[in-house]
Order: C-alpha cells, then sequence, then structure tokens
DNA sequence: TAACTTTTTGACCAATTGGTAAAGCTACGA
DNA sequence: TCGTAGCTTTACCAATTGGTCAAAAAGTTA
C-alpha cells in the first residue's frame, strides 16, 4: 500500500474505537494503567476482549491514544491565553476555563494526574516537547506584563501551577470535596478562586 | 489468650514489619492498590512473598495499615492550628507546614491522591469520621477570625481547600514541576505561597 | 445472489497473580 | 546440649492476566 494512503476508518470502525477509548477512561483514570485489565475494558465498552485488540494492538496502544488525545485538550486553554488581552482579565479568564474542564473533563483530569503521579513514564515526551514549550512561552507573557506594571510582581511559574492545582483538585479529590462540603462545589470554588487571583494579581 | 494479653512485638518482627511497610509505600504510591503486586513489594523490602504473608494476612491489610498510619501524620499540621494564635501567622505557619510535608513525604501525599482518586474505596469511613469533623472545626475558626475583622472574608472551605491542593502539588506533580523548573522549587514555592495567601488573607 | 471484505467470536496459551502448606532453619533459654 | 518458639523458604495452586488464532458471522459490492 502506498504512503498516506490509509483508508479512511468505517463506521463501525469509528464507533467501536470511541466505544473502547470511553471506556477505558472509564477505567484507566480510576486505575491506572497496571491496575486496569483489558477485560474492564470490554465489560465496560460492551464488546469481547479479542474484539478490542482488533481495533486496538494492545493494553498499551489504548493507554497511549488516550494521553495523546489528552495533550491536546489539556493544552488547549492556555494556548487560548491572548498575550495581546488584558492581563487580569486574560488570567481570570484561563482560571475559569480551567475550572470548567475540572467539572467537564473529571475523567481526563484523574488520568493525566495518575500519569504524572506515575513518574509520567509514557508522557515525558509530551512534557518536554509540547508542554514546555508553551508554558515558557505563557510565563514569558506572564513575566512582561509583571515588567509592565499591569500585574503585581509575582513567580509566573508557580503561578501557572497554583493554577493548575486548585482547579484540578476540584476534578481529582472529588471525592473528598464532597465529603467535606456536599452538593456542587463549583460555582462557590469559582467565586472563591477568582477573588484569590484577583488579589494575588492586581497591582 | 486473654484479650488484651498480645505480646509485645519482637526485634525482627519490628524491622521486618517496617522494611514492609517502607516498600509497599514505595509500590502503592506509584501503582496504586490494584496496580501493585506483592511480589514487586517483596523485591523491594528484600524479603520472600511467603515471608511477607507471614507478617501481613494479605495485601489488603498492608494498603490498609498505610492509609491509617497514613491519616495521623497527614492531619496532625490542621490539628496544630491554633485558634488562639495569630490569624494570619497560624494560616502561613499552616501552609508552610503542609508545604514541607509535600517536600519530605512525597509517597505518603501521592498514596493519599491515588486513594482519593480512586474514590477513597478504603478511606471513606476515616474521611467521614477523621476529618470531616476536624475540617469543619477548623473552618468554624477561621470563620470567626473572619467575622472578628483579623481575615479577609473568604469561603473557609475553598480556602482549606487551596492550601492543601497547593501544597501537595509539589508531591504529586513533582514529575512535571522538574520538567517545567528544573532545579528544587521548595523555597521560591514557599515564598510565592506566602505572598498568594498573606494577599488574599490580609484584611 | 455470489464473492468478497470486514467484524466478531470461542477456544486456547503462557505468564503472572494472590495466596497456602509444610518442611527447614535459627535464636535462645533451660 | 537440647527443645522449642519464632522465622524463612521451597514447592505448589487456582484464578486472572495480556494476548493469539482460526473459524464463524455479518456486511458490502458486483
Amino acid at each position: 500500500m502506498p504512503e498516506g494512503t490509509e483508508k479512511k476508518p468505517s463506521r463501525i470502525q469509528m464507533r467501536n474505537r470511541s466505544l473502547i477509548l470511553d471506556a477505558a477512561l472509564d477505567v484507566f483514570s480510576v486505575h491506572g494503567f497496571r491496575g486496569t485489565t483489558l477485560d474492564q475494558i470490554a465489560e465496560a465498552a460492551g464488546l469481547s476482549k479479542p474484539n478490542i485488540l482488533y481495533y486496538f494492538s494492545g493494553k498499551e496502544e489504548i493507554h497511549v491514544t488516550l494521553l495523546n488525545q489528552l495533550m491536546e485538550t489539556w493544552l488547549d486553554p492556555l494556548v487560548e491565553m491572548d498575550a495581546d488581552g488584558d492581563p487580569l482579565e486574560e488570567l481570570l479568564a484561563y482560571v475559569q476555563r480551567k475550572l470548567d474542564m475540572a467539572r467537564d473533563l473529571p475523567r481526563e483530569s484523574r488520568l493525566f494526574a495518575g500519569e504524572i503521579i506515575q513518574g509520567a513514564p509514557r508522557m515525558l515526551p509530551h512534557l518536554e516537547a509540547g508542554l514546555k514549550p508553551l508554558f515558557d512561552e505563557k510565563c514569558a507573557v506572564i513575566q512582561r506584563w509583571i515588567n509592565e506594571g499591569k500585574l503585581a510582581p509575582v513567580d509566573p511559574r508557580h503561578l501557572v501551577f497554583s493554577i493548575w492545582s486548585t482547579t484540578q483538585h476540584y476534578a481529582d479529590f472529588d471525592t473528598q470535596v464532597r465529603v467535606l462540603m456536599g452538593g456542587d462545589p463549583h460555582d462557590s470554588a469559582r467565586q472563591y478562586l477568582v477573588q484569590l487571583f484577583s488579589r494575588l494579581l492586581t497591582p
């Protein structure tokens, strides 16, 4: 077969691949890579194990596929942060976008957390090649804003870390949050985080 | 054997039990409960698998023992927060104690994170019975401080969440932090977090 | 409908898993 | 020195694991 001529996937292929990936996300995000079995994925997807292996060459390929997909989604809000916008507005909008993601994509957040906790064995290259340059670029933007006197002086790197950690906390530690708060923390969390970062960053 | 007469553990028992628990902490904190095997623990501890099972009745008992030990260590800094001290000082001291724990006990932090991410299947009772009352008590203290005008008005619950998340981030996401920062983040993180919470809480 | 391709399945496999049983070893007091 | 309680190991098991394979079934197309 000539290069670049992979025929487009059939309807069945599309459906089953996404069925599998969705099921795998459920399981991997809770039990991690080693703790997840193909049988669990198969049952969650409503397919037989050999059928799973018809679409993916193995457990690892499923995991890697999820991680690759995740990377884009994950970086997107940071990409959107506009160097030409109003600094405080841009950062607060970023905080809120990340908080929305914690609410809307908790499985993805946990999958990512699990992978990093493990030492990112399958994601280190992505972090180096994908995240690092973007992180440096955006930190430089924030530093510029600070130098221009538009933000209070803070370490941009730790600022970004604290935005990540405070927002993702509501996805990754959802169980704990629910035990301690009850009800939906989202609205009160948004209000609190806006307050937190406004106070920090207002010059 | 009469009740309450368990004879005190021998020197060998002490040594091997703690050898096992230390090894298990290494493995569980990275791979989670399901992802960890007794063989991994045995090898890390330098003991044979049946020997492990001479000291613990099974994988689950090792995990539960670690979780129980952890609970005390984990709550300790919060317990120490003194309702009669200076509000801002107390809270900033708490932040720094938590940050020190993230540096000194990263395995414990990851073990806890993994358990919560999984939905706390073996810790829910502990959260309800141990953490919740303490959390409520300390939130009430913070609220009192706010009512007395000694702190800026914030939601105490989210304040505590943000202290937990920002500090534990440096343990749980250590791999990511190292990729993005290089070097030891501890000192600059301390400086940043003190700034963050000072700004938020100063009336 | 016949010929073909894609999808699905049941049977199977070697390796790994948590765990057991019993024999053997070791430290130590009498 | 011997006995014995405590510790360790060897050999083993049944269940589960990730994965294979050939054949059956289900679509597709001529």
